[in-house]
DNA sequence: GTCTATAACCGGATAGAC
DNA sequence: GTCTATCCGGTTATAGAC
C-alpha cells in the first residue's frame, strides 16, 4: 500500500474527523483541528468557507459508510440466516475500522434529528426486503413469530451499543479481568449471532 | 400530590437538565438556562458560581439515578428470570419517565470518560451477583452457557439504545406505519424478555 | 435575593501581505 | 496557497445598586 503524501484538504478532513468526534460540533475548535492538521486557521476557511460547512461534509461522509453498509447487507440477503450473519459481522467490522461513526450519529442525533433523518429517507436504504424474509421464514414456522422492527431494533441495538459505551466497558465492566475492550468486540459477532440465533429459531441450530 | 411552589434553585436545576440535554453541555447557554426558568442570567451565578458547577450537578443527580436503579435490581435479585423481568422493567420504566438520561450520558461519555467511570467505580454498584447468578443456573442446566460479560451488555443494549436512536426509530424505521414511539417503547419490555428468555433458557418457557 | 450594567474573554471569520 | 494580524459578535462571569 503505498502512501502519496496527503494534501492540505484531507489533512483538513482527517483533522476535523478526528477533533468533532471527539468533542462534537459545539465543542470542537476551529482552532483545534487546525492544530491537530498542523496547519494555520485561515486555511481550514480557505478550504471550507465556515466550521458549519466543514462539519456537514465530514459529518455526511461518515453516515454514507453506514447507509451503503446497510443497504448492501439488505441488498443480497436471501434467508434469515445469512442476513443476520452478513449484518451482525459487517456492521461490527465497520464500526472497528471506524469506531467514531457511532459516536458521531449520536452526538448530532439530538442536535439535529431532522437532517439526520432527511438523510436516510433520500438514501435507498430500505428494510422491507429485510421484513419479507422474516414474513417468509415465519411462514415456513422455521423462526417463532417476533415483531420485525423490534428484531431490527435488537440486531442494531446488540451491534451498536457496546461501541458507544466503550468507556463503561472497558473502565468498569471489564475492569479487574483480564479481557481488553478489543478482545470482547472480537468476541461480539459470534455471541450476538448466538444469541439471535437461539432467540429466533424454534429448533436449536447449533 | 401537593405541589409546592418551586423555588429559585429548583427552577434553575429544572431549567438547566432541560437545556443541557437537549444541547449538552457546550452547546447549552446560560441565558438559554435563565430565560427557561424564567429568571436573571446573574442569579445562575448566584446559586451555582458558575456553568461547570451547575453541569455537575445536574449530571451527577441523573447518573445517580441509574446506578441507584440498577443496584437495587442487583440486589434484589433470586434467579435468572427475575432478574431480568426487573432489570428490564425498571430500566425501561425510568428511561420512559426520563428520557433524557441515555442523551445525558451518551452525550458527556466521551467529553469526560474519566469521571464517569469515576463516578461508577465509586457507587456501590456491583455486578458480581448477577455474574453468581447466572452460574448458578447454568450449573443447574436451566440456561445456555452464556458469557455473563456479554449477557450484561446484551441486556442494557437491548433497554437503553432504542431511546437513544428515537429519532431514527421514529422518523424512519416507523415512519409510514401507524405505531408511534410511544407505543414503540412500551412494548418493549415483554419484546426484550421474550427475546432474551428464548436466547437463554434450554427448555421452551413461554 | 434579584436586578442592570459591564468587564473579560473566546472563537469564528475576514483582510491583506507574501 | 499559506501566513499574520485583526475584527466582531457572542458568552461567561462579576460589580454594584436596590
Amino acid at each position: 500500500m503505498v502512501k502519496t503524501p496527503e494534501n492540505t484538504e484531507e489533512k483538513i478532513i482527517r483533522a476535523a474527523r478526528k477533533v468533532f468526534i471527539q468533542k462534537g460540533m459545539d465543542g470542537a475548535r476551529m482552532q483545534g483541528i487546525a492544530d491537530e492538521a498542523g496547519i494555520n486557521k485561515s486555511l481550514l476557511h480557505y478550504y471550507f468557507r465556515s466550521k458549519d460547512k466543514l462539519f456537514s461534509r465530514v459529518f455526511s461522509e461518515a453516515f454514507n459508510d453506514i447507509i451503503e453498509m446497510s443497504d448492501s447487507v439488505f441488498a443480497v440477503a436471501e434467508d434469515i440466516d445469512s442476513l443476520l450473519d452478513e449484518f451482525v459481522k459487517r456492521y461490527i467490522g465497520l464500526l472497528r475500522e471506524k469506531p467514531f461513526i457511532t459516536n458521531f450519529i449520536i452526538h448530532e442525533i439530538n442536535r439535529n434529528p431532522g437532517c439526520l433523518v432527511g438523510q436516510m429517507q433520500n438514501s435507498k436504504l430500505d428494510p422491507s426486503r429485510l421484513m419479507k424474509i422474516l414474513a417468509d421464514e415465519k411462514n415456513n414456522a422455521r423462526i417463532r413469530p417476533v415483531d420485525p422492527y423490534h428484531f431490527i431494533v435488537n440486531m442494531v441495538s446488540l451491534c451498536v451499543f457496546p461501541f458507544l459505551a466503550k468507556p463503561i466497558i472497558q473502565g468498569f465492566l471489564l475492569d479487574g479481568t483480564n479481557i481488553s475492550f478489543d478482545e470482547f468486540i472480537e468476541q461480539r459477532p459470534e455471541q450476538i449471532i448466538s444469541f439471535v440465533k437461539n432467540a429466533l429459531f424454534i429448533k436449536n441450530t447449533d
